[in-house]
DNA sequence: TTAGTTTTGACAAATTTCGTCAAATCTAAT
DNA sequence: ATTAGATTTGACGAAATTTGTCAAAACTAA
């Protein structure tokens, strides 16, 4: 279960990369790049797919990571979050099957 | 499967008010009213409470139509959602166990 | 200590969300 | 068809949240 600051922390790690190196090639202030790996902000989407390719993670699991970070973070202090989470399954089915091809 | 929507509008069909009366009463405007009960606009969880104080509606029930909401409309455009309220679930149980009492 | 890395916190900038309002639209009755 | 009343729409500024920048503080390993 790995949050997308573990992941990324992870990468660079492998990588043997400084904080200062990854904030240069991607574009990004290295202090915000601390706070991704710790998960004391959050990534826009862009800013996951960069990752993503600097990194060469698959693009997928790492959005599955960031937005399962968001989801969790949003209800984590909420009471019933499985009830919340079954209910969101439901509509979310029903919200894709009413879009047209081309919004999918 | 009702939305938030759904819930305050049945309610206010039910007891036969006009959206003015309502929004007197909880003082919200009639405007935004409207726009929560057809999903154009998210309420905050405050006002969430004051419909399900005015409404007689169960708290919790509504809570969780809102969040469930919230949390379908994040993920509707997403594909692998599935896996994401997966992830998003351990995730939460995760951060759950490690809050102290207080924060519960 | 020192040199290099990471983390922290304060602040401004940018974006998003929210509330207000009036006009437009819709509906039902006469 | 007109009117009265209800709902919806859209534009706008205000408020709140999120984001980026920067420098200083705090770490870490020699």
């Amino acid at each position: 279960m790995e949050t997308f600051g573990d992941i990324i922390r992870t990468a660079r790690e492998g990588k043997g990369l400084f904080l200062r190196q990854v904030a240069a090639e991607l574009d990004i202030d290295q202090a915000i790049i601390s706070k991704f790996e710790r998960t004391e902000r959050k990534p826009t989407k862009e800013q996951v797919l960069k990752f993503a390719k600097f990194y060469k993670i698959d693009k997928g699991e790492l959005l599955v990571a960031w937005l399962s970070d968001r989801v969790a973070y949003e209800l984590m202090t909420e009471k019933d979050h499985e009830r919340i989470l079954i209910v969101a399954e439901e509509k979310i089915k029903y919200l894709k099957s009413k879009r047209t091809p081309e919004q999918v």
